[in-house]
DNA sequence: ACCTGAACACCGTTCAAGT
DNA sequence: ACCTGAACACCGTTCAAGT
């Protein structure tokens, strides 16, 4: 009955979540969609535009996505400090709710209608609390760099610095290895850092919350 | 007169300066050495570690490059909003400095002297200014996602969204389209995002730093 | 210690030909 | 319109063998 386009990108972003985005090859998909190597692209121009349309889909999620568990209830709060919270937090889920999901959109992002929708959607909700245009560009702007380059460094020490991704040699399964803990470096050379690594382990919901708030309070003091 | 490490990681730098990451192979870079396929494993362990040691090394460059021309003399400022800006636009010039540098550091990053280095800088120059060392790191942690997640934006519009990097077919010179220039959009369906398209080019260093500046304030206010 | 030469197991992409 | 089958031009990595 006719693999359709969506159906394509579909399997692909099933495929990411298994396999991770290093090792999501087009023989791999089209396997799992029972075809051969080149039926592919008849669906899609190429790979990058295929992995342009995963991005797409994957910001789709700010739009369904709800905040990742933050402890304070955000979205209850008014004012557009708390809506900005609350689509950053939405942004940072839908990244998070896929394997590679903040390498994936910040290298192949292809502005698709979810993309544009989201934007539009944050553009729109900070002028109708009386931002004007300019600051609502700039302000979006830094929150998305902001939430880009933290799920980038969050996803990163879940993959183990994205090492050990080699091609093909030893066992297939799981390779990642020490998910999440650097090693300790020497407190003689690098006193703070150690001095810190020592101490908590820093939840990342509470640190990512922490910076946001810099953001906003500083928005908000430009204001006043 | 035998190879070195540090020859393999400078010709990759300079490889990768020339193709750009997605062309940066092992075969060109051999070829570069005038050495032979498999002589590059002798000095190095895989192509990942190799570019582990690239980013640590683009990421080195904080220590030497200045801030990219902000208009605004940076640096000269005292206090630590000051310094931290200054930090954060040596981070932004170092990663601007390679192609694709904030891509490869994003993605590669293998904690290597000069990072560690880096991050105990910014580490001890906040403690310097009074800051707590639980505040400093969360600070830091922010304005490092913040920059990195900017800058990836940034070389991403350069190379053209990352599309048309497409493997082997067509004329082998530069094949990226409309450098920056994103078609405009439906002002029916986004009108906010269409009315901001039409107005200013907005000057990327001046959007940094008014991102930037949203993130000093943001603490300040708190420590208030 | 450092490199060659040749192999191995992969890739993405194209394209005639089928239905 | 949608897919097969087979090819093409690449990849990263390994490893005996040379010097």
């Amino acid at each position: 009955m006719a693999l359709h386009r969506e159906d394509v990108v579909r399997a692909a972003l099933e495929l990411l979540d298994e396999v991770g985005l290093d090792r999501l090859t087009t023989r791999a998909l089209t396997d799992r969609l029972g075809v051969q190597r080149g039926a592919l692209y008849w669906h899609v121009r190429s790979k990058q535009e295929l992995l342009g349309a995963m991005a797409d889909a994957v910001v789709a999620g700010v739009f369904t996505a709800p905040g990742t568990g933050d402890g304070a209830d955000n979205g209850a709060q008014a004012g557009w400090a708390g809506r900005t919270a609350d689509f950053a937090h939405r942004l940072r889920g839908a990244l998070l709710a896929r394997r590679d999901g903040a390498r994936l959109v910040s290298a192949h992002l292809a502005p698709g209608a979810a993309t544009l929708g989201a934007v539009e959607e944050g553009l729109a909700l900070m002028r109708a609390q009386g931002l004007a245009l300019a600051q609502a560009a700039m302000f979006g702007h830094a929150v998305t760099s902001y939430v880009i380059g933290f799920v980038l460094q969050e996803q990163a020490a879940h993959t183990g610095t994205e090492a050990g991704a080699g091609a093909g040699s030893g066992a297939d399964g799981d390779d990642r290895a020490d998910a999440g803990t650097a090693p300790p470096v020497d407190p003689r050379r690098y006193p703070h850092l150690a001095q810190w690594q020592a101490e908590q382990p820093a939840d990342p919901d509470q640190a990512f919350s922490a910076g946001l708030a810099f953001l906003t309070a500083g928005l908000a003091a430009q204001l006043s």
